[in-house]
DNA sequence: CTGAAAGCGCTAACAC
DNA sequence: GTGTTAGCGCTTTCAG
């Protein structure tokens, strides 16, 4: 491993001038090239554990995730990373798999490893943020707020779930069900609210208070609870005639039920908040409100970045909204 | 933050005690107890960065990637991820984007931040570990072979392009295409092989040179890419009555356009080398050779934590066979 | 503009 | 078993 010290020897300097010149502090040209010269011919590259250790940072964020395996937050991470690697940062993308041990190992490890900030899809409401934002260290929440003072970019959830629903109702649709995510996220509890209130204003009867609870499931935020949850629904003794995915993969788990059950859509109205992942379906028999990942991934990267830099403002949310793109079949 | 002193300080004892409590040397009983009440006192983290300067490694691995968006990979991930944190160690997952330039500047940080080793799908053949092996690091090569004498862990791709085409032939199929990865990419190359030789053994007519060329496509192994190469292949004066996949995007694409032209499979042949993931079709339709993605990561995840080790047997490469799904519905 | 020197927090000899 | 001490490679006052 060859040093600032080897390189310095070599080019006739001080170590403290190579540094200088590796910081972009003011050196004289001809003192600069023979740094150059000297640690290109060393192959030097700076230790940035050495550096971390001094200047208490490094140009290392992370980016927590609740599921890697969620298209739409690898899409986020892309915005997150196209950001920070431009900004020559880079990005240590964590996988809580939602559980809360986990995200706080990994918070930990960003503190005991220097890391510049965070980026944070929480994996709950029970996310303690304390540890690393006592710190001092910039955190941004994405996708889901959390109880902090802290920077976000959300989604406009209960307008997605609004726009979802309304545009079944548009397409005829009567009965119909919703499948989300955990009670416990704000984000699926929101988008919840947002189908019961489209029902509602459309004076379905499907909105009374008995039949909204026979229509509603909590599955988890992935593909086999809502299998599971569609299954329910179509056994129903009075089965929906359509459903609102509370996420993506969520509607890729309802239209596999469907598929098998030989109901594809439109004979089932589907809409669903967010996209379908790589899709081999018609992509006109269902109602998908896109979510902007990699815009949120982005903007959350931005924004810390900002922080990073040592931007002291009041916290700001950034809400994002979803996209509706409307089934172009009808109702059979 | 608070460091090893004034633990030491608080509990009576030098920092090199506190240290060797947290490095599992012996120390008397006691003491012990005193630092591990002192340390949780002042809520104390060992300082990573520090020791990493000190110890001239960390326990952190990269797992370098060409495309964090393909299931495929963040599958791998998930079993790297899964075994490393069980070990104690953190991955950066770091995304190349199939770009030599991008891969060459994460290996640059790996060393930089003294990351105990690496995985990684190479880019391209054009890949140099040149840098990275000469530091000493461990490295181990996950789904594509490369030039150097390390670890690896593959999947025996030429079988799995054989699988996939004979299970169309099989069903009926005999005008057979193929769509795969980029030419200069040798999981591609022999995925392609296997197709070749399997319609020479069935002495297909498609299997004559002329009829080879025409039916073969190299696009990225990506959706777009491949949606290009169906609909090339579909307006062929004679177009094909089946097609292989070469991976899990490319199935997609292909059946997308397939689909849109009213031609689902089985009316058209489709075989993929690869998991078609989060489909929504009925998965009776298409074969599949699915890879053992997880596995793969947990392999190389394994092999490299045993480099790290000190292991220092002769390279070993491990391969991993596809397993073979036949699709039940047969030719219409 | 440039060099000397003092650490950042930790570990690993080396003594005792 | 335990303490003392000398760095790991870098940045950053402080002089000059």
């Amino acid at each position: 491993m060859t040093t600032i010290y080897d390189v310095a020897e070599r080019a006739g300097v001080s170590p403290a001038t190579v540094s200088r010149v590796f910081n972009g502090t003011s050196v004289s040209a001809e003192k600069v090239a023979a740094v150059r010269k000297a640690a290109a011919e060393l192959n030097f590259t700076p230790n940035r554990t050495a550096r971390s250790l001094r200047t208490q940072s490094s140009e290392v964020i992370a980016l927590v995730i609740p599921d890697i395996e969620n298209p739409y937050f690898t899409e986020m991470a892309r915005g997150v990373e196209d950001v920070a690697s431009e900004a020559g940062y880079s990005v240590v993308l964590c996988n809580s798999d939602s559980q809360t041990e986990k995200e706080a190992t990994y918070l930990q490890i960003a503190i005991a490893e220097h890391m510049s900030g965070v980026i944070i899809a929480t994996a709950s409401e029970a996310t303690s943020l304390d540890a690393i934002l006592s710190t001092g260290r910039p955190v941004v929440a994405v996708d889901r707020a959390t109880r902090y003072d802290i920077d976000g970019v959300v989604i406009a959830n209960r307008a997605a779930g609004v726009a979802a629903t309304e545009s079944l109702i548009e397409a005829g649709y009567r009965r119909i069900a919703y499948i989300g995510g955990p009670e416990d996220i704000d984000t699926a509890a929101d988008r919840a609210a947002g189908w019961r209130s489209a029902l509602a204003a459309a004076e379905l009867p499907a909105a009374s208070p008995a039949e909204l609870g026979a229509l509603q499931r909590f599955a988890t935020f992935r593909v086999d609870g809502a299998r599971a949850a569609m299954e329910e629904l179509l056994d129903l003794p009075e089965p929906p005639d359509a459903v609102v995915a509370g996420n993506n993969l969520i509607g890729v788990g309802a239209i596999q039920v469907l598929t098998e059950r030989g109901l594809t859509p439109p004979q089932i109205g589907v809409a669903v908040v967010g996209s379908l992942p790589f899709t081999t379906l018609s992509p006109t028999a269902v109602t998908m409100v896109r979510l902007p990942a990699r815009h949120m991934g982005v903007t959350a990267a931005r924004m810390l970045l900002e922080r990073i830099g040592g931007d002291a403002q009041p916290a700001r949310t950034v809400v994002l909204r979803g996209e509706v793109q409307h089934a172009r079949a009808v109702r059979a």
